[in-house]
Order: C-alpha cells, then sequence, then structure tokens
DNA sequence: CGAGTTTGACCCGCGC
DNA sequence: GCGCGGGTCAAACTCG
C-alpha cells in the first residue's frame, strides 16, 4: 500500500554490493550530498550513481559477498550476464536473467509482437489464463541499498502479488504501471544475503511520460537523438553498455540520456544498474555531456573529496 | 466509490 | 509425468 511511501529516515549508506571499505567512503560522499542543504529530493539516483565514475571507483577493494547471490537470481549465464568478470576488482555488479540469453529472440526486439503473442494466448486459452511466463521485454535491474522496498520512480504502480521467495525470508512483490497501455513491470525483492538491499527489476517499456520530472533529465535533448542514444530504459532507466567492465561503467550517461525520470532516491543511498537485456544498445556520451556531468559531480561532492578521489 | 493492497489459487516452464 | 517454484489473476479487503 501507500504505507510505503511514508517519509522514513533513509539511511544514507552504502552501495550494494561495495565492500565496507568502499561502503564507508560512499557513506561519507552521500552525507555530505545530502546534508548539504537544499532540496535533498531532487537528488536524483543517477546522479548519485555518477559518483561512481569517480576515477578509481571501480578499482577499489572487492565486495565480501557478490549481491548477485540473491537466490531469486539464476546462476549466471555467460550470455545474460553482464561482462563483470569476477575477478576482486569486480563490484559484484553482475546480474543475469534468463530472457536476456535470448538476445537473437525477435520478441525481444519488437516487444509488440510480444504483446500481440501474449494477447493470443489469452484468447485461445481463454478464461483466466493469461499469464505469459516467457519474458522477452527488456529487463532492467539494479540494487539499491534502502530501507524501503519500494522506491520512487516517478511512476505510478500497482502491487498485483507477491510471492515468497525460496531461500529468502524476504517476499518478492509484483508491480505493475498503473498507466493504461503501458506494460511496465517491476519486481522488487531484498537480497536475503544483505537485508539492507532491495533489488529491483523493470520489466517493459513506459509509453507514456512519468509524473515527475527530476534533475537529470535533459528535455532539450530531442528525442530522437535520445532514441538513438539509448532505447526507452524500462522502468524510467537509461541506456546500458553492452559489454562493460566495471570501469566502463558511466552512470551520469544515465542520468544523461534519460528519457524518464530516475527514481527518487532520498530513499537509498546509491545503487548499482544492471542491465538484463541484451538488447541494449552502447551509449555515446558526448564532451557536453561529459562536461555537464562534471558539474553534477561538482554539485554533489566537496571538492577536496573529488581531489583525493582523483 | 475509486484506487490500491492482500492473498490464495491457478497456470506455466523447467528440471529430474 | 511429476513436482517445484515463479509469475499472474482476481476476489476480498483497506484506505482516503
Amino acid at each position: 500500500m501507500m504505507m510505503e511511501k511514508r517519509e522514513e529516515n533513509r539511511e544514507v549508506t552504502a552501495v550494494a554490493g561495495v565492500s565496507p571499505f568502499v561502503a564507508d567512503q560512499i557513506e561519507g560522499i552521500f552525507d555530505i550530498a545530502f546534508d548539504s542543504g537544499g532540496d535533498k529530493s531532487s537528488q536524483g539516483f543517477l546522479e548519485l550513481l555518477g559518483l561512481q565514475d569517480l576515477p578509481g571507483f571501480f578499482d577499489l577493494p572487492a565486495p565480501t559477498a557478490p549481491v548477485e547471490a540473491t537466490p531469486s537470481e539464476p546462476p549466471p549465464d555467460s550470455s545474460a550476464v553482464l561482462n563483470f568478470p569476477a575477478t576482486p576488482n569486480s563490484s559484484s555488479i553482475s546480474s543475469s536473467s534468463t530472457e536476456a540469453a535470448t538476445d537473437t529472440d525477435p520478441a525481444k526486439t519488437q516487444p509488440q509482437e510480444d504483446e500481440q503473442d501474449k494477447t493470443q494466448k489469452i484468447d485461445s486459452k481463454g478464461g483466466k489464463n493469461k499469464r505469459q511466463k516467457r519474458q522477452s521485454e527488456p529487463r532492467f535491474a539494479f540494487m539499491t541499498k534502502s530501507e524501503v522496498d519500494h522506491l520512487e520512480d516517478g511512476y505510478r504502480w500497482r502491487k498485483y502479488g507477491q510471492k515468497a521467495v525460496k531461500n529468502s525470508p524476504f517476499p518478492r512483490s509484483y508491480y505493475r504501471c498503473t498507466s493504461a497501455m503501458c506494460g511496465v513491470k517491476k519486481r522488487v525483492e531484498r537480497s536475503s544475503v544483505d537485508p539492507a538491499v532491495v533489488i529491483t527489476t523493470y520489466e517493459g517499456q513506459h509509453t507514456h511520460p512519468s509524473t515527475v520530472l527530476p534533475r537529470g533529465v535533459h528535455p532539450a535533448l530531442p528525442p530522437p537523438l535520445a532514441a538513438e542514444m539509448a532505447p526507452p530504459p524500462p522502468g524510467g532507466l537509461g541506456c546500458v553498455l553492452p559489454s562493460l567492465q566495471p570501469k566502463e561503467l558511466h552512470f551520469p550517461y544515465f542520468t544523461s540520456y534519460l528519457p524518464t525520470p530516475p527514481m527518487d532516491f532520498r530513499h537509498v543511498s546509491a545503487g548499482i544498474i544492471t542491465a538484463l537485456s541484451g538488447d541494449l544498445r552502447e551509449c555515446k556520451p558526448t564532451a557536453d555531456i561529459l562536461n555537464r556531468d562534471h558539474g553534477l559531480l561538482q554539485d554533489v561532492i566537496r571538492s577536496d573529496i573529488r581531489n583525493k578521489k582523483e
């Protein structure tokens, strides 16, 4: 219910899946970011993610336990998992999805057809059988450390189910975008490894603008360009680099090309974005964007901290 | 009263 | 074929 929307004291903690050492650093940074006065609520999550673009961020010590160990997640599939080496240098920003392996699946590149297929199945079976397990729509998951399960992301969601997750004390909740004709879904669950970590998986693409227009969205970006830069991301999240190495994760790009707003990450400290879909195009940042992002960085991080990082 | 949540039942895919 | 687990439906319920 809306009970999840209460204004709790959101703890500013660590990036999910990052070692305590890193977490401590991040925490410090975010404390600054949030305590610097002004409208905290306007701090978009993806802007915060921009912090991860800090040089050497991903060179920091390894996480103790990969977040991907989430029981609900299937074992990494080489074709489905982002190219995050399972080395100590990786931030365990990895995930997988069974359908992501079907890169060549036509349905994947043509969600419309998939929808049609769904409908056909409904018609053919009639009655209650509207289920369609096949998840060929692009999926997009990320992990956040948050006290609240259901994070604000600018869209309205309706919960349509909840299931207990095997090997996890925490249930998984299923949400659907309340907007008509928008079939975007999202799953929210807590990691059994780290209960503080919320794993949110978006599926599908919003066919409508969000109800909120937070910072980080650049309306000036012409739609065609935006489309070229990044496919309309599920859940309003941005493009994903197809063959990611930790150091190549330039999260500000997400921010820059977001056609839909990022979440209200007052609730979270930071997140890890993980692509679950193979239907992704490479982001092509421009100098302008880089400059802009740097500006954002300046907004968020004290200069002396930045210098230290650099 | 409408919108959203809860929850048990149902269906499907997959592994054995 | 069977059982398990994930995903979805839909009636009942809650809340504003």
